[in-house]
DNA sequence: CTTTAAGTTTCGGCATGCCTAAATATTAGC
DNA sequence: GCTAATATTTAGGCATGCCGAAACTTAAAG
């Protein structure tokens, strides 16, 4: 009886991070992402984005429309939120297991999502008591892949005189990730904006009774919650 | 003031497999080692090694003496048990702080190996207090790259009459690792070798009193320690 | 419309790592 | 020592992923 390969293919990592790239850019929408905003996002040519858009194509992970741009197919959904699941898994086990800063976990976990087990990420998850946040408050996808996200907003769009709820912030620069930090803006705390930013001035929020002022490069890596009840919440 | 591109060189994840295989034949004496004998022990062909040895010696990891084989230098010896360390502190993290079977490690351990950082490495070993050995009995090589191997011997070449301590456990075969559990004959235990193998016979020690009848391949797979004093010892 | 600019795909190359088969060197047998 | 078996190296291919540049499509401007 001759073996037969079942198509066990395995996403490579490179593949991987294709998927991811679309998920971040067009979410569960799964709209049609045009090469060049990939290419951005990926840091990679164009003609690069092209060749691994006919590969993924051919896998069935993602619809390639040609000259309009790609989306993910469910199967390609599936996968890319099962790697931001091993990736938020893993930042919030570095910083809650092993002592690791916020600032020093995304590296680590983009090497590492494309390289654990599935039985690490489970037994991550347990030992953790099933997280549903990560440390930069990004919500972590449950095993069956679904994935709850609260409506936000850029710090920098929320209205004066309003009240919101730090919920997320952007995890890729370190650097940012201090400054939020210093300033005591992490996520669950409820802030008043006291300030928009015109032309560009820092916007001025109040914490604890003090005035903070939040430069505007800082603001848009800082998501708000507008405040409104229901669900599970951000670490508070 | 041009920014220098000094020697950072990165090994990839496969240089560094036929550096941990050139030393798992030949350890510090890095001795030559035939192409056939690395081929074999990589599980690739006799060209491929060709090739991988000529980088290898490129990058001054190895020395080739062609036709005739390759030893490691200082610093593939360096590379070869960095990985080493990785590979032993991973498996005893998975089995100490998560829960993971001895005999379920040593597959994640191989590919993490080569995706942890520095930080990631230290942490876990602080974790864990500086352990000295992994759960199969293997010394795990100190952050200077010291490492301290006991002498050891086979368990099917102990004589009989001689008491014996189980010093490690070869991690490569899960099914083997479960029998060996079964049997009790887990790192630390101490034995009396009752039999030595004739013709092919299995080997039988006592343990606590009772007989266990050992299979040659079991006990080919089983090394165990003379017993003398000295230095630190694998878990008793 | 038609011309042009912008975005996308294709093409030829390069690097890594693997394979098989052919060429070559070493070693062992006589 | 010379030939034959054995081991090693080299050559030609294949797969993955990336690049820059040429070819092509689509969208924008006139
Ligand atoms: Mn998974
Ligand atoms: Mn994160
Ligand atoms: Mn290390
Ligand atoms: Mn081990």
């Amino acid at each position: 009886m001759p073996k037969l390969k079942v198509g066990k293919r395995r996403t490579s990592a490179a593949q991987e991070d294709y998927l991811k790239a679309l998920f971040r850019i067009s979410g569960r929408a799964a709209t049609l992402v045009p090469n060049a905003r990939l290419a951005e996002e990926m840091g990679v040519s164009p003609g690069s984005v092209s060749e691994m858009l006919g590969k993924l194509a051919t896998l069935g992970l993602i619809v390639h429309d040609p000259y309009r741009g790609a989306r993910l197919t469910p199967d390609g959904l599936k996968v890319a939120v099962e790697m931001i699941r091993h990736h938020r898994l893993i930042e919030t086990y570095l910083v809650r297991a092993l002592g690791y800063g916020w600032d020093e976990v995304h590296e680590e976990a983009d090497r590492l999502e494309h390289a654990i087990s599935e039985r690490l990420e489970e037994r991550m998850w347990q030992a953790l008591g099933q997280p549903a946040f990560d440390p930069h408050g990004d919500p972590i996808p449950a095993p069956d892949g679904t994935l709850v996200e609260h409506p936000t907003l850029p710090l920098q769009s929320a209205p004066a005189g309003s009240e919101v709820t730090v919920s997320r912030i952007s995890d890729r620069d370190p650097a940012k990730l201090r400054a939020v930090e210093r300033l005591g803006l992490t996520p669950g705390r409820r802030v008043m904006v006291v300030e928009e930013s015109v032309w560009e001035s820092p916007i001025v929020v109040s914490l604890d009774g003090s005035q903070i002022s939040v430069p505007l490069g800082l603001a848009r890596a800082i998501r708000v919650e507008g405040d409104a009840e229901g669900g599970t919440k951000p670490p508070g």
